[in-house]
DNA sequence: GATGAATGAGTATTCATTCAT
DNA sequence: TATGAATGAATACTCATTCAT
């Protein structure tokens, strides 16, 4: 083989090799989101791909490594996002919209119906529970600066991050779901509460 | 035997019977609070116990049933208390607060640090999602009959429920919780949203 | 309490000892019959009766000794019967058909319609099996001493009782069965063969 | 790799597959006739085996499949042998001669003692059952195109049947079995009856 | 790197038998 | 003696992971 061929080939190689664990990570992700991370096994991944199954393990260590990288992928994706939106910002309700429909468009995304999952719990997957997690920084972050320092900050991000996180998982099973609308909708609510996002629906 | 020896020895038995089944009982909330439903297994279960394997299924017919025992009661004796709150309360912010008072006692009692239990997240098993659903189901009733019929209920009560869900899991964690606090903080921040809550922690 | 009392209640012990003695075999005997020895459970025989699962080891040393006592009270039922027709019996016909009946009756009476029970196979339990070897020993017995010596006596045996065993077996299967006519029939194959029995059906 | 390793690569890794596959048949075919199936377990056939637990469930879903893989398989080495014979005859004794001659010879080889087996019951297990049962099918064929119309087929059948059964376990007794001689004396004894093939044994 | 069979610890559950009452 | 709960070894089967090819 000469060296040019080689070239190519290690070319290809590479690339099948991405595709494999794209392909890989692709399956893991349906069938987490579908059956769950502990019910879901590691031959109900592979036979969704055209592997076999030991080629699992020459890209990822073990079931839990794949579902960590999955979980860190998905934080990663949403974590500039998050960021652009609070620099963008100019008040707290314009950044609390923001962030939760940067979250929010994720999830319409990822668990959407165009994904032809069955209904989804929004927090199963250690992927899930990592963009959710990332969403939880971000609001304890902000609303740690800008509150006043009695204020119980532990409770209002909690409150905050529940009515994202419900209101989220319902929007995804609305046909079509929409994103902006449902931001707008928790946004409001967090900062004025049930009367005011109660007049106009 | 006498009457009086016949008696004593069913007793005893009875006795024994009833603190067996606690037992397991008791030993399976925690295996589940602390493992979820599907990682904890019936050896883990007994394993807490100072029975034998085979024990387990002469109270519980399958991992299933007891999480199934375990939910219902759970409900059980909840919903009462619910129904009180329901019919004790004048006004809006009354009755939520009486109804997430009741959760967040029962959250205390049952996963409070008394426990012993590591950080628990509170819909990881059946029990605690019947209990939820309770919740879910008196809120759901309430600001169903309440709200305007423009409003966009599913939201308003996944908002509702979110905060309560994520605020009574915040509260777990502190030391030690304060149930009827924390409901109060829940109950106002639904119905006026961050502001009301921010100024007075 | 009086020597009186006491032999009086030492009768009816005896008496409550039987009468649960036989039920445990009663119960076994269906039992067995219906599940076969293997599947059968000692569980089985006695939730058929209304006595605890303790009980039964009290009259039995284990699932094998019931069997075993099954087999030998079956056995010694029919010995008597068998040797009573083979004293009667002038020839070798007559011999044949007054053991075979023996046998038939037996089975009607054991496994008949009247029993309730499914459809039986013949062999499925040791007392099945202990009963067709008293059978099989009577004919050893008889055919032994009747053949001319340079006979196979080992094979005409098996057929003999190959012959006793199925037409049996079909026998029970008849509404009602005649274990006289099959009897007749069998001995009559055993001598003269199928062209004997296929005229007359 | 070349093609040539490869292909002698995966030359290997079947005749490794089809070698483990073999060895769980037999070890399978060897504990059902030695237990029974109820009696047996996939444990005790693994065992007999240097494989793991494991490896059994990639060659056989359960003891059930594999019994019935056994039996499917026994009965269709048995049938068309059956079917040659039945047209090769040319009158009834030449017919049922072949046909309790195939089956023997099938008993022979797969319980003759060559198989170091003890004491083997003909219907202990699915495949003997099945084997079995062809034998039946052919016999009820035959005997119910020739017999008269007023004949008992039932009956007789069963009693042929019988002959076949018995006279087959007994020939497996013999050091070496016979089972062309032990096919003319069914034969014969279910045409002629016992004198004629107590003349000349 | 890809394959897929092999591994064996682990799972829920059953059941003959024992034993305190 | 009767009771029935307790026992624990055994069963069929699964699955993450390894490894020879």
């Amino acid at each position: 083989m000469s060296d040019l061929t080689e070239a190519t080939d290690s070319g290809r190689r590479a690339q099948t090799k991405t595709r494999n664990r794209d392909a890989i990570l692709a399956a893991a992700r349906r069938v987490f989101a579908e059956l769950g991370y502990e019910t879901a096994s590691v031959r109900d991944i592979i036979r969704r791909t055209d592997l076999a199954s030991g080629t699992f393990y020459n890209y990822f260590r073990s079931k839990e490594a794949i579902a960590r990288a999955l979980a860190a992928d998905a934080a990663e994706r949403l974590r500039p996002i998050l960021r652009a939106e609070r620099e963008r910002a100019t008040d707290l309700e314009g950044w609390l919209d923001g962030v939760i429909r940067a979250y929010f468009r994720y999830l319409v995304e990822e668990y959407g119906q165009a994904s032809g999952l069955p209904h989804v719990r929004i927090d199963a997957t250690p992927a899930q529970r990592a963009v959710f997690e990332e969403l939880r920084e971000s609001l304890t972050g902000i609303l740690g600066d800008r509150l006043a320092p009695q204020a119980d900050t532990d409770f209002l991000t909690a409150g905050a991050i529940g009515i994202a996180r419900y209101v989220g998982e319902q929007m995804l099973r609305r046909a079509p779901p929409d994103p902006d609308a449902a931001a707008r909708f928790a946004a409001r609510m967090i900062l004025h509460g049930l009367p005011a996002v109660a007049r106009d629906g």
